[in-house]
RNA sequence: GCGACAGUCGCAUAGCCUGGUAUUGCGCAGGAUUGCUAAUCCUGUGGGUUUCACCCGCGCGUGUUCAAAUCACGUCUGUCGCGCCA
């Protein structure tokens, strides 16, 4: 959610940057008459309260006076106002929740840099890093290759929860794990705090890091609780500041979560996502980082090079994109995305999202760090260090041996007792 | 799940019984003064608005009242005890 003062102070930076969306300004211009209602409303509930408070004043005085006559005059010319305070005071927080419902679907400001497109198309592209393998026979998809090994069980995972599900299964699970082990190493060593987050959230927390229409379509709810489950550990990391004002000395907060990671996928649907390419539940580790507002953006630049660094160290042939406008969310102004090539069908596909959301996570989650002028927003900063279901894909596709058997990357060797090569499961 | 107690500004506290608009300490920031590893004193330190002022704010919500941190009811969270349990 944008900071009212953006739209009274600056509502022309909105406009622009709707302009470059492509968005129409009506839901700006009406936010900007419901505040003006809703302050006009705040002054008047504001006088009758006062003049409540006066009358109670000289109430309370007449009683201690014992002046009875002057007292019950005061009682019944005061009387009328508590439902006219109540009026007002209904009145008010209306506009203010119509003002709030529609500044809440307004998306975040983009940084300059974004390019401007309608899809995916428009993304731009930032790096490529490694070496695309050649392959003396025809590649398999990972698809074909779970099948070969007995690697993961997709039928009996739909016949006891549904489609999409799966059981991971022998040297494949163990490399999951193993993966987990080695980012969870990898980011510990740049000064993430390693956190296991709460897998459930309520909904009032949950609103504060997320788009309202996600709700519909990516978080899984929990009743009668009145929960839902985590689409990422950065939903819980970035909202247990909730409501928090931060020592500035403590800024930033780096963390790098592990947590399973649960999503609908409403509406998805193709044969490109058969096997474990997209899924309701995957692990995923993620970096975190809270952090001043003129920090941010160097903070940005940092995650994306601790993404860099690890998939290198994992020797995996991807590519770097700069997200478009057509294809940016609600709440990042900056999106990069690590595509990693997958030779099965011949595409780079999306690993990795690092994004830093500014102050628009922190505006609604009110998170504020303590500066001698008073408290101001903190920036919310979030990246995918690796989520396991679509590592091990890559993993899988890049490094296949003619057999249908695959070259475990180096440096995940020392967690897995030193194997070299990923077996095929017994059944 | 049952019972008892608790929740007050960044932290810690007083106020609650007996309704009249939040006290004190710490931390932090600014200032003054004196300079012995620093101290002392003053000011400020939740949010909002039409900002020399006013309004709101005592976990959240509802009620009683001219008036609620204070009384009543509901609810959430925590602590302790009992029960259950990996």
């Amino acid at each position: 959610m944008l900071d009212i003062s953006d739209f009274r102070d600056n509502a022309n930076v909105i406009k622009a940057d709707h302009d470059k969306r492509g968005l129409p300004h009506d839901n700006i211009d009406e936010v900007i008459r419901l505040d003006e209602e809703w302050r006009k409303a705040v002054y008047e509930q504001s006088l009758a309260r006062k003049e409540r408070n006066d009358t109670a004043k000289l109430i309370s005085e007449a009683k201690k006076s014992g002046n009875n006559d002057e007292m019950q005059k005061l009682l019944s010319n005061v009387k009328s106002l508590g439902n006219k305070i109540d009026e007002l005071d209904k009145f008010a927080n209306e506009l203010k929740e119509s003002r709030d419902m529609i500044r809440m679907s307004i998306p975040n400001v983009l940084h300059d840099d974004v390019p401007v497109g309608d899809d995916d198309e428009g993304n731009t592209l930032h790096s490529e890093h490694g070496n695309k393998p050649s392959f003396s026979f025809e590649p398999r998809t990972h698809n074909d290759l779970l099948e070969m090994n007995n690697w993961a069980d997709l039928p009996r995972a739909a016949k006891i929860t549904g489609s999409r599900f799966y059981f991971l299964k022998g040297d494949l699970a163990r490399l999951e794990m193993a993966l987990q082990s080695y980012s969870v190493d990898f980011m510990t060593k740049k000064n993430f705090t390693l956190m296991h987050p709460p897998t459930m959230m309520n909904r009032k927390a949950y609103e504060g890091v997320t788009d309202l229409t996600d709700f519909e379509t990516v978080m899984y709810g929990v009743e009668p609780d009145g929960y839902y489950m985590i689409a990422t550990s950065e939903h819980p990391l970035t909202a247990m500041f909730m409501d928090e004002i931060i020592e500035p000395s403590l800024l930033p907060i780096k963390l790098v979560g592990v947590s399973p990671c649960f999503r609908r996928e409403v509406g998805a649907h193709g044969q490109s996502d058969k096997g474990i390419w997209r899924v309701h539940q995957f692990t995923k580790i993620e970096q975190i980082i809270i952090s001043l507002p003129e920090k941010s953006w160097e903070h940005h630049e940092d995650m994306l090079q601790n993404c860099i660094d690890l998939w290198n160290s994992l020797d995996i042939h991807y590519r770097v994109v700069n997200i478009c406008t057509g294809d940016m969310g609600t709440v990042a102004s900056k999106k990069y995305d690590l595509e990693a090539w997958l030779p099965g069908p011949n595409e780079f596909k999306e690993i990795v999202s690092c994004s830093n959301c500014t102050d628009y996570q922190a505006n609604r989650l009110k998170m504020r760090y303590r500066t001698p002028e008073g408290n101001s927003t903190v920036h919310t900063l979030n990246s995918t260090a690796v989520a396991t279901s679509r590592a091990l894909v890559a993993i899988m596709e890049q490094n296949q041996l003619e057999d249908g058997r695959i070259k475990i990357p180096d440096v995940l060797q020392p967690y897995m007792n030193g194997q070299k090569i990923l077996e095929a499961a017994p059944f």
